[in-house]
DNA sequence: AGGGCTAGGCTTTTT
DNA sequence: GCCTAGCCCT
């Protein structure tokens, strides 16, 4: 039928074959990395669609990052002609979670021109129903804020967690959960985790919503399946139910995140839930050598597994792996640093073919500046987000205000931003008006009962706000949205209020460039590029986006980081063994390995090293050629200078495959004793 | 309304 | 030892 397709799966290893031709039940491919998932989900997609003759509009892959999904989507168009891949979806969970509220705002009772709250947002509001009860207490709120997010991403309503409430602490959290559910709703916003948490449980309580979704969605591809939560899974169980008709692929010695909720015993889930599962293991590595793929199972194979799983390649044995023993964490980065200086020239390297990999991102400071002083170009990944600045908060509250009026957290945050004289006494005042009448602020600022509470000139600024703000969203509903948007900001004069603010006007253009730069993404955002409406025929990209959708976007953060990764000069990356997943360098550094770093002291504490040594796992498997452990021996932490006990991680590796260096002078022989086999192996290395 | 001082805490953070 | 957040003071 299409011999293209035929030909790309004749390419696959034949357990790759077998994942893709897999079609008549659920599946799940267990992936280890580098083994070419990726490819695996793509190609099975336009298997579906070529092969099988299903409409790509029935098919949904769903990823976790917005970089993936991008991903995914490209080599899958590159894979279908024509416009046979239209209506195909594929993004992030939280999209498809969008794009489903959307499409069910009355089902929800939701109203149109909603605002998505990330997490600041909701413990602002939460800051603020807590601090009618006790003295705030910001750790407290945080606590809160994450049993909160638990219970969410459970499915556990506010009514169930109060009648599930044991302890003081959870009833006072649930009573917290019930009045932010309210408050939410009231200013007509949802948060991150609602992005799941309706449409599952919408699925779950309306039969003919979940009908119309089944309908609409026949096969699902999941990808990253350790990650999910218990919502995910439900949803896609809610949505594929007894058709069977999905595939996940996923990794469980590669689960890094269950701190944040996820739960890799979906894995397991999933084959007691359905019992005709097809498991499919993809164990061939196409990436890294046999030495560091040996290191790597030998590392995992101290986690109890449930599935067995041994990668292997045809890569060559390769180098062993050497481990750097350093004086201090000074002597660690001046090694590592004048390391890739003298190897980019002996292996003929470039910059990017070299990764630092730590876990903590305290760890990449000392090193920056080493590089630095080697004049060593790098990329730091991870650090303060474009979306954290204040500068980029306050426009996203204009335009979220903009949208939804009833959005009272973006109200307050700008209501005096830049200064209208709004004090916070007229605010109270308004609030209580507003409370007591149950409308917005934004509402009750136009109302006019006001004028008994406030006085005159507070009343007038009030108003003078609200109608610039209408002002601006009629010009939007007229013409232009987005020229309506850059002429606000210019007549309230936002440039001004940052110079006031700013230490250096320097810093206040640069601001001021960031507000510009995130309208400049939004208008994108609206009118795809020329390059895209060009091969947007045959590709997937959906419904062109409304003002009220790309806003939305922009906080789940889809379109900024395209940004970040267009810029692909040639540097040396530094980023955390977290922010490596799914990224592979020829060679890697990866620093630390000592106990109370990695594994984490807080891991060692509570019981979780296994996901630590998964962690240690993903950053060996990063590498293609070669790699480098580094270590030091002292370490400064919390202003004291520490004495490190190198990882236990090290100990579970092969010995034979380790070139220790600096290593052999003066150990105490005490320690060697302790520390026994490894010791050994080191001076075995030192005499050969 | 803004700046400075003090106390606490200190992993990771796909959306 | 350093950073941040929150509080208090001017």
């Amino acid at each position: 039928m299409d011999a293209d397709i035929k030909q790309r799966v004749a390419k696959l290893n034949p357990r790759q074959q077998e994942a893709v031709r897999y079609i008549d039940g659920p599946c799940l491919v267990l992936a280890g990395a580098g083994s070419g998932k990726t490819s695996v989900i793509t190609t099975k997609i336009a298997y579906l669609i070529r092969e099988c003759g299903m409409s790509a509009r029935r098919i949904a892959a769903v990823t976790f990052t917005n970089k993936a999904a991008r991903e995914m989507k490209e080599r899958v168009s590159s894979m279908l002609p024509g416009r046979s891949g239209y209506g195909l979806t594929v993004s992030t969970f939280h999209t498809l979670g969008l794009n489903i509220i959307r499409a069910e705002l009355k089902r929800l009772g939701y109203r149109s021109g909603f605002s998505l709250f990330d997490p600041e947002d909701a413990k602002a509001l939460l800051r603020d129903l807590m601090h009618k009860d006790a003295q705030v207490d910001a750790d407290q709120i945080s606590r809160v804020q994450s049993i909160i997010s638990n219970w969410k991403n459970d499915l556990v309503s506010p009514g169930q967690a109060l009648s599930h409430a044991e302890t003081d602490d959870d009833a006072y959290a649930a009573h917290v959960y019930e009045a932010y559910v309210r408050h939410l709703k009231a200013y007509n916003a949802v948060d991150f985790d609602d992005l799941i948490y309706l449409p599952a449980k919408l699925f779950e309580e309306n039969e003919e919503a979940l009908a119309h979704w089944r309908k609409r969605i026949q096969y699902m591809l999941v990808d990253e399946y350790q990650d999910t939560n218990s919502s995910q899974y439900r949803l896609v169980r809610l949505l594929m139910g007894e058709r069977e008709t999905f595939t996940v692929v996923g990794d469980d010695d590669q689960s890094i995140y269950a701190w944040r909720g996820a739960r890799p015993e979906n894995l397991v889930q999933l084959g007691e839930d359905f019992p005709r599962l097809k498991v499919i293991k993809l164990e061939q590595n196409y990436r890294s050598t046999a030495l560091i793929l040996n290191a790597a199972n030998t590392l995992i194979a101290n986690n109890p597994h449930v599935y067995e799983k041994t990668l292997w390649s045809q890569m060559g044995e390769g180098e062993n792996i050497r481990v750097l023993v350093c004086r201090n964490e000074e002597a660690e980065t001046e090694r590592v640093a004048s390391e890739i200086l003298t190897r980019r020239i002996k292996l003929s390297a470039k910059w990017r073919d070299f990764a630092v990999l730590y876990r903590g991102n305290f760890q990449a400071r000392l090193l920056e500046l080493k590089l630095q002083h080697y004049q060593i170009p790098y990329k730091l990944s991870g650090g303060t987000s474009f979306f954290s600045r204040n500068e980029i908060k306050d426009a996203m509250a204009y335009l979220r205000l903009l949208i939804n009026p009833a959005d009272d957290n973006a109200f307050l945050r700008i209501v005096n931003v830049p200064r209208r004289e709004i004090g916070p006494s007229t605010i109270e005042k308004l609030a209580n008006y507003a409370s007591e009448r149950g409308v917005s602020l934004f509402a009750a600022s136009g109302e006019f009962g006001l004028n008994q509470i406030l006085s005159e000139k507070a009343l007038k600024r009030l108003e003078w706000f609200c109608r610039f703000i209408d002002g601006v969203r009629r010009r939007m509903d007229q013409g232009n949205a987005i020229s309506a948007i850059r002429s606000m900001f210019q007549e309230m004069d936002y440039e001004a209020w940052l110079h006031q603010n700013a230490s250096a006007p320097v810093v206040a253009e640069k601001r001021m460039q960031n507000v510009w730069t995130l309208v400049d993404q939004l208008e994108k955002s609206l009118k795809p590029s020329d390059e895209e409406v060009a091969q947007s025929d045959g590709d997937i990209t959906a419904e062109t986006d409304d003002v009220e959708a790309a806003i939305s976007r922009l906080v789940l953060r889809d379109i900024l980081d395209q940004q970040a990764e267009e810029d692909d000069t040639d540097r040396v990356q530094l980023l955390t063994m977290h922010a490596s997943k799914g990224l592979e360098y020829p060679h890697v550094y990866i620093m630390g390995l000592e106990e109370d770093l990695l594994p984490h002291r807080n891991a060692i504490e509570s019981g979780t090293v296994e996901e630590e040594r998964r962690l240690a796992y993903v950053g060996i498997t990063r590498a293609r050629r070669t790699l480098t452990l580094t270590l030091a021996k002292q370490r400064k932490a919390f202003g004291e200078m520490m004495e490190c006990t190198p990882s236990r991680f090290l100990d579970e590796l092969p010995e034979e495959i380790l070139d220790w260096e600096g290593r052999a002078d003066k150990e105490d022989p005490e320690k060697k004793f302790e520390r026994g086999a490894s010791a050994i192996a080191g001076l075995r290395s030192l005499l050969n």
